[in-house]
DNA sequence: ATTATCTATAGATCTATAGATAATGC
DNA sequence: ATTATCTATAGATCTATAGATAATGC
């Protein structure tokens, strides 16, 4: 996904035979083709993608793509597991902490919000595709189901006095995953220069948190939020 | 949308020639295509629902469709409208009411999600379709936009001391929104049962307002929410 | 020998159009 | 005559495979 750079200027001799698109080669394909996917699954949707536009963008012919991947399906669920490992891993970092469930949902919603708002393309979208339904992408669901209860388990920890822990968990993800609108149509949002704070104060509010309590867990995360940074 | 229902028993002898799928014959295929694209878009994805799968579930052949529609953009583009609209005609309503901002973004929170959970389809899903950024949909961007303004003016008009008004725009729509995906995964996502005033009342706690004040606020809508019913 | 690409293509679509047909309306 | 459907198909795809080719590795 990081792609490309052949060290300018240097020919990167590489194993098999050179590519005929005129693109230079590159040291990775496989991240060329999930790159190019990426963009083009976020912004044009799965279904109306061809692997022969993946391909193109990537700078390999349409065949080539199937040295990597066996299925088109398969190139989308590695993008969608990169997306989804991340948050996963924090959520499990977080699960490890003793300090109060606010303070550590505050930094989940952080980090999500900070990983769906980074790198060049929006993966986040990914998830929103109906075709993620489908069976291939089942293990992505699992590990998806899994963060959802990671957020559950804290929303339950901190047992505030508004509303059923399943529904608000709804809600928190909700506004985490408003991000991904709000990229997607980035020209008429306007931007936010703190939206992950920003966020993860909202989703303490949500819970019921009097505005002193949502500034304490805000302050508590602080020095927490550099020990669960993703790798 | 309604679709069929060409009172059973007796036979509606209609226009054109008759149907060769052995489906029944209907009062209105353009609403009964509407109603099959729909329910694909949501599930399937745009891209990857055909012409002939819509046809299918619709009970017509797959050329049909195009004496109701120009083109497969133009049925997506219908279905985007009868979602947008009523959300817009209700926004409208509220700006022509003197309630304070807090009790009126509780009313059009709770009718809006009240509209993405009715109907037999998951029609909000369809704003999720990367699709829908292309230039085929710009007018419902537009209507879209105008939405979103309406909950920012709310917002606005509010004033209340946490956050700026286009921040706190994009998580209330995250709120209201969540409900899409909530009812797509339905099977792992707990059902809630007042999902509607449940939302509303969170909105109100991302603008920062009091238990006390949210309540208040709650109270003040229950009329209103009579008078802006949906025609 | 191994690897990564290529060319070429099979076979199955897919959207949209052309023109025939089978009903009702007048 | 008008309408709504149908059959048939053009022409453009699209995914995936088969097998050739051009590089490096040993």
């Amino acid at each position: 996904m990081t792609g490309k750079a052949p060290a300018p200027g240097t020919a990167p001799r590489r194993r098999g035979r050179p590519r005929a698109t005129g693109a230079p080669p590159s040291a990775d394909t496989a991240a060329d083709v999930l790159d190019a996917a990426a963009a083009l699954f976020c912004t044009e949707g799965y279904g109306s993608t061809s692997t022969r536009a993946i391909a193109e963008r990537a700078g390999v012919r349409q065949a080539s793509i199937y040295h990597h991947f066996a299925t088109k399906a398969d190139i989308l669920h590695a993008l969608l597991l990169t997306t989804v490992r991340p948050s996963l891993a924090v959520a499990d970092a977080l699960a490890a902490r003793t300090e109060p469930a606010a303070v550590r949902l505050w930094v989940l919603c952080h980090r999500d919000v900070t990983l769906l708002s980074a790198g060049p393309h929006n993966l986040g979208a990914l998830y929103l595709l109906p075709e993620v339904s489908g069976e291939a992408f089942a293990e992505f669901r699992g590990l998806h189901r899994s963060l959802h209860a990671r957020y559950q388990e804290l929303i339950t920890d901190h047992g505030g006095p508004v509303g059923d822990p399943p529904a608000l968990t709804g809600l928190v993800l909700g506004l985490v995953e408003s991000v991904i609108l709000r990229r997607r149509y980035g020209a008429t949002w306007e931007p936010v220069p703190d939206l992950a704070p920003c966020v993860a104060d909202a989703a303490l509010r949500v819970l019921g948190l009097s505005e002193a309590d949502v500034a304490s867990a805000r302050a508590g995360a602080e020095p927490l939020l550099a020990d669960v940074a993703t790798p």
